[in-house]
DNA sequence: ATAATTTTACCTACCGTTCAGTAAGGAGAA
DNA sequence: TTCTCCTTACTGAACGGTAGGTAAAATTAT
């Protein structure tokens, strides 16, 4: 055998589904035949399917914590914070996987995401806290709640593939209106990065 | 009967339900347990699953359009803008249950949200294109698109609710750093605001 | 041979859905 | 009044399907 080992096999596929799908509808059955092997080899490899989300969902939040810590050191407050919208958004945009299951966390009140996430999510933030009262001393930013600042930037990011089936059918109702309403923004996260940091400036 | 009617039970209980466990994790005996009846007796009252989940969720849409039309005819852009992020805001902070609904259906690809609801929801965001546009003639707002403005608007509000417990767990991580991290805002509507319609503005 | 890996066969539990049946009550005719 | 007929509102049991999970045998690699 050409050392594929099955286990990372078993968590891209898996990873795909509970994206997909979510983590109810994802059946390790299905997954398995994704696999090509059967459903029985995947409790091989891991406890049950909680852990096998778990392997999942981890390394994803770790690498988002070590990318913004890096990209965000250098500048003054508003090219940090910009940096930091910009790493941010575009692990987002260019991990819609990533994204759906975390618009299903956020939705879902987050039980199942485990501590070890959570503190890799608390490293952005404390970072993002920093930047923000970096701006407080150079007499730029108002001060704000850095949660709040965190959930202008996030949300409106993680929702911007999963909401892309919704705008196109709420165009379908007003395209013969008099505004041309776009469903799809090219640059959201620079049109983001732009709005949020005017709207923090003194 | 005199009684509340069951029909009317059914639809709260299940909304509950859906709210807290989602569309999947709801089970109809869980549901008809809470009001005393038998599953059967859903099927009495409801084609389907489906057709539940539908009732419970419309009248809500269209009592949102119905306010946000009601609430924002008066006044400048800004003062219009204003009360439609209010009007949203408080609507989806002070219906919990359907700030969850709506989460899930926008973490979800909103597959289950019917036609109906859709076009509910398109009625609200023709005023916002509406307001917008009142601004640009006034030369108060920048053009920008209206999904981008309501997105930046409704998933914050939205994730308000369910972001409680993660911000809380968050916060345990932070809590022993240099900044003090609220994960609560007394006020959010008001601060998203201020924010957004500064950040719109020429 | 031995250890690592994977399959086969199976269990239990639950879920949405259907369906036959029934108690209660009102409408209309006798 | 009373008998018949029909409707409303619901029950209980069962069905087909699928899910997560496990024990043990079989295969493969070292």
């Amino acid at each position: 055998m050409a050392k594929v080992s099955k286990k990372k096999l078993i968590i891209e596929h898996s990873g795909k589904s509970f994206s997909e799908l979510g983590y109810e509808l994802t059946s390790l059955e299905s997954v398995a035949k994704k696999c090509g092997i059967t459903k029985s080899a995947i409790y091989y490899h891991f406890k049950d399917k909680a852990a096998l989300y778990k392997a999942v969902v981890c390394p994803e939040f770790t690498a988002l914590a070590q990318k913004i810590e890096e990209y965000t050191q250098t500048g003054n407050a508003v090219q940090r914070l910009n940096a930091y919208i910009h790493t941010f958004g575009e692990f987002l945009i260019s991990n819609p996987d990533f994204s759906a299951i975390f618009a299903r966390e956020i939705a879902n009140g987050s039980k199942t995401i485990p501590d070890e996430c959570i503190e890799q999510l608390s490293r952005t933030i404390k970072q993002l806290a920093k930047i923000l009262h970096a701006g407080i001393s150079e007499r730029v930013f108002e001060e704000e709640s850095p949660f709040l600042i965190q959930m202008m930037i996030v949300t409106p990011l993680i929702s911007c593939h999963t909401t892309k089936s919704l705008r196109e059918r709420v165009a379908n109702f007003t395209q013969s209106e008099t505004l041309p309403l776009e469903p799809e923004f090219e640059n959201i996260i620079e049109l983001l990065s732009k709005k949020i940091i005017k709207g923090l400036q003194c």
